[in-house]
DNA sequence: CTTCAAATGTGATGTATGTCACACGGCTAC
DNA sequence: GTAGCCGTGTGACATACATCACATTTGAAG
């Protein structure tokens, strides 16, 4: 499927825009392919645009003072990512966003998505309901952080998105869960 | 200051109505007062309702089967507290929702949040903010969450809100932070 | 096919935090 | 005033996980 299409579907299912609106939604997109391993968004930049996952998987990360990783957020097709502190406070980036493998993104401006929620009630409609899914799944992240274990923890993941298991080495998957890949690979081994 | 008065101060920082409009959206909230202790959502309850904090100290909290308490946020004026979750997907409740001390709140319907935000653009705008501040700051938390250490995480939540020292017992702190009470309790004595 | 780096497994040991148990002081209700 | 509860402190012990070190496997590049 197009970039575009899929764009289309994704909005479709929350906003009604007709196809004039949405052709002058999707003009503000530029699209751009990624290699396993690129940078997209590195700490200390500046964050000008937010980015549609269209195919391969993103991460998202932050790194501490002893170089340690923690994973934010695995970006999947029809997922977004960027640093949205960062973008919407106009601030340098403290986090970073990068490729897990080979993907390609439409990308748009912070400017844009605000112009447009302006412009078009369905999209600042659409942006609405994006920003509280987030919300919510973050939350309940948070919880489950506070109230289950590691394996518990691994399982859930593994449940709600089983294609990670192929495409995420078990480093990151760690990462992501906040322990270290010694416990992680000790959870089933040992 | 009235109840109007300090919602329509909290809006007016980031959304721009006319006085006719936010007569009109303030009409669809109601006004209650709550005691110390008195619960305001209870899990497995159907949730109707977000609450805005006049005056007073809320908490949301989920309770685990073992009947250990963690707890989500500190709702304090100005701030807002439902249970999202159910409230968006009207299921039932999982969070619970209760007080700390004496309060006054204003309360909307999920179905007039939703009637407000289509008919007034601004309004839309406003509550889009308001949940991309909660998901960021949600983001946040998480993240320190898995690199900081319970002394750390402590002082930062006492930096950014000192009025909970006074206000809320420690051992809320400690399910705040995710640890016992007596590890709370043993960071400065012992 | 060979080489090298990345990913993964695993043992030994240290440490932060949880859990259980009990003590104590200060409020509140009668 | 006193009985009882809530919030808090603290000791002893258990446990999950981190860290460091090293071995093994795997996969990509030449």
């Amino acid at each position: 499927m197009e970039a575009k299409e899929i764009l289309k579907t994704h909005i479709a299912k929350i906003a009604v825009l007709t196809d004039e609106q949405f052709d002058y939604f999707f003009s503000h997109f530029k699209k751009k392919s990624f290699q396993k391993g690129q940078a997209i968004i590195t700490s200390g930049d500046q964050v000008d645009y937010e980015y549609f996952v269209i195919s391969g998987c993103l991460k998202s990360f932050y790194i501490n003072d002893d170089l340690k990783m923690f994973i934010l957020q695995f970006a999947m097709p029809t997922w977004w990512a960027s640093d949205y502190n960062a973008l919407y406070n106009q601030t340098k980036a403290t986090i970073n966003v990068d490729c897990i493998t080979d993907a390609e993104v439409l990308y748009l401006t912070n400017a844009d998505r605000e112009k447009l929620c302006n412009e078009l009630h369905n999209v600042e409609n659409f942006f609405r309901w994006r920003t509280n899914k987030g919300y919510i799944a973050t939350q309940k992240r948070l919880l489950s952080f506070m109230n289950n274990n590691v394996k518990y923890r691994y399982e859930e993941l593994l449940k709600l998105y089983p294609e990670l298991y192929n495409i995420v080495p078990k480093n990151l998957i760690a990462a992501y869960l906040g322990v270290s890949r010694e416990t992680l690979s000790r959870l089933y081994n040992t």
